[in-house]
Parts: C-alpha cells; sequence; structure tokens
DNA sequence: TCTTGCTTCTCTAGTCGCTAGAGATTGTAG
DNA sequence: CTACAATCTCTAGCGACTAGAGAAGCAAGA
C-alpha cells in the first residue's frame, strides 16, 4: 500500500517535520509504522488528518479542541452538537479576546494621540503607564492567555 | 530608611510574590538589601515601579518594551520620542492582532451559523475544517504570537 | 522560653505550541 | 563508491509566568 515519508508529508501539509514529530509525541497524530532503516512511512489518509490540524490551528483551536474534533471527524454517524459546541466555545474566546484587544487599543491610542512630544517629564505615554488612574476608560486588568500561538 | 517586605509590596501592587522574584531574576526590577535573615527589603520607591510595570504589562507590553520604558522613565529631560514610539508599535500590533482575530471570528461563525445540527457526516463545522477552500474569506495562515499572555 | 503558625527563602519543574540545533544514521543518484 | 540529502533521537529554548517542595526566619501568645 502506498506511503508517504515525512519530509513530502510536510510539503503536502505545510506543518514542518518537528512539529509533525511533536504531534505524534503529544499523541495528536497517531505513530506511522517504521520502515527498516527507522523511517516514518504515514498511510496516505494522514495528509488529510495533518491538513485537517492544520486548518485548525490557523482557526486559532487549540490543540485540545482539535483533538476531540478529530475523534468527532471519525464518527459519521454521530450527532454533530458536540463539535458545534466546540466551534461556538472557541468563537466566545476569540470574541472575548478582540474585546480585550480593543479596549487595550483604545488606551494606548489615546497615550499616543494626547501626547505632546515633548520631554519625558510630559510625556503622556509615561504618565499614563505609571498611573492607570489616568486611563479613560477601564480596560480589563488582564487574565487569561489571549490566543495560542504561531 | 522605611522599607516594605515582598508580601506587603504584592499586595500595594497586584503583582504576585514568585513574580515580583521573576522580574528580579531577569533583571527587570533591581534586586533589593536584604534583611539579616536573607529577607527581601524593598525602598519603597519599588511599589512604584511595579505598578508601573503592572499597568504596562495589562496594556500588552511586552516585558523588553517595559525594559527600555522604564529606562526612559527615569530620564525626565530626555525626549520622549522614543517612549511613544515604542507605544505606537505596540498600537501596530495590537491593530494586526484584531484584524487576524476579526478574520477568524468571521469564519468560525460562519461555520457554526452554517451547519444544520445533524450528524457529523454533515457537519459544516468539521466540513471546513477539512478543507480550507470552504472558507468563505480568507483568514491568514496563521503567524506570530497573537499578544503575549496573562 | 517555647511553641505555633505565618512569611519568606531557594530550587526545580511545568505550562503551550512549537522551534532550533547537535550528532548519528539511512537512503539515493551519479 | 562517493556525495549529498533526508531522517533519526535527544536536548534545550522561547515568553511570562505559576506551582510546589522543603527549609529557614520571625512575631505573638502561653
Ligand atoms: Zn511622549
Ligand atoms: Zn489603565
Ligand atoms: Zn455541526
Ligand atoms: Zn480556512
Amino acid at each position: 500500500m502506498p506511503a508517504i515519508a515525512i519530509g513530502p508529508l510536510a510539503d503536502e501539509t505545510g506543518i514542518k517535520i518537528p512539529t509533525i514529530r511533536y504531534y505524534e509525541e503529544i499523541g495528536l497524530l497517531p505513530s506511522p509504522p517504521r520502515s527498516r532503516g527507522n523511517r516514518r512511512l504515514y498511510p496516505m489518509a494522514a495528509i488529510g488528518r495533518l491538513r485537517f490540524i492544520r486548518h485548525a490551528r490557523d482557526l486559532g483551536f487549540d490543540i485540545d479542541a482539535i483533538r476531540q474534533l478529530l475523534t468527532l471527524a471519525d464518527q459519521p454517524d454521530h450527532s454533530c452538537a458536540e463539535a458545534d459546541r466546540l466551534a461556538r466555545i472557541h468563537l466566545d474566546d476569540i470574541e472575548s479576546k478582540i474585546a480585550r484587544l480593543e479596549a487595550l487599543r483604545d488606551e494606548v491610542r489615546h497615550m499616543v494621540a494626547d501626547c505632546a512630544q515633548d520631554r519625558i517629564r510630559q510625556c503622556r505615554v509615561i504618565e499614563v503607564l505609571a498611573d492607570h488612574g489616568q486611563c479613560r476608560h477601564d480596560h480589563p486588568p488582564a487574565s487569561s492567555p489571549v490566543i495560542n500561538n504561531r
């Protein structure tokens, strides 16, 4: 049966080789069989699986959600309620991150706009940073990670 | 001269004790003198410095920018151009993060809205994740970290 | 003085999702 | 047979903390 090595698989999916190995290590992608020389030989289906992972990552889903989504994707007859729920949770998350960033944006924008561009002594940026009481709107006091990396 | 211990300092500034020690370790906050029993005894000025750090972190500045901003804050006669520049860079950063998150939001929103809530086989969420070609708008292929944590 | 209990100390390791590099081996084309 | 490319394992690093272990210091009450 046809198989694909890790390099071509990386090219096909846009996921780097070390990342593919990392996904295997954390159990997101099943360990493929090996060649006589101990190299990974993936079934062609791995392409689709990795593309799914990649797209979900690009859309900001975290690994744990992707793990669940992959499990669901393998059960075509099952209700899709859980998949939809995961997507909605992610949507809420994105929206709250946007809200927080918009608050930060407004605050930083004001700092920059209000500065008369003179000495540090009168710099609005430094002043506001030194005292949250100088903030116009109130931005949240910072919380959870704002989104996963990449 | 008056001094403050790490616990009260944490209470005053809202920064946790291990984080204060971490800031010392990375050279963001100078090492304070110690008591006979080896405990940190901060000058009262440390309160202001930590509040500055906290506020800047809450506004999403990264540690490196904060390091520079603190240095600038100590030079009242210097021009504030550099401080303003750092703030503008941060503003641009926030804005591009918002733009990216808005693209993700639109995409995920559509996935959820378009799903007929039936079997996984026809689940729009799973379908779209499996194939970026099904995306309506094009979201960026993921890139740099979206914002620093907390 | 002794004890109780809180605070602080140092040190290590874990978080998330990778990324980079060293050094060894395997595979392939000319 | 010789290059050279691809892959292997393993370790360590990123940013900005957070959590926990185990030891030591310190203040107040009995
Ligand atoms: Zn200024
Ligand atoms: Zn503020
Ligand atoms: Zn669905
Ligand atoms: Zn897409």
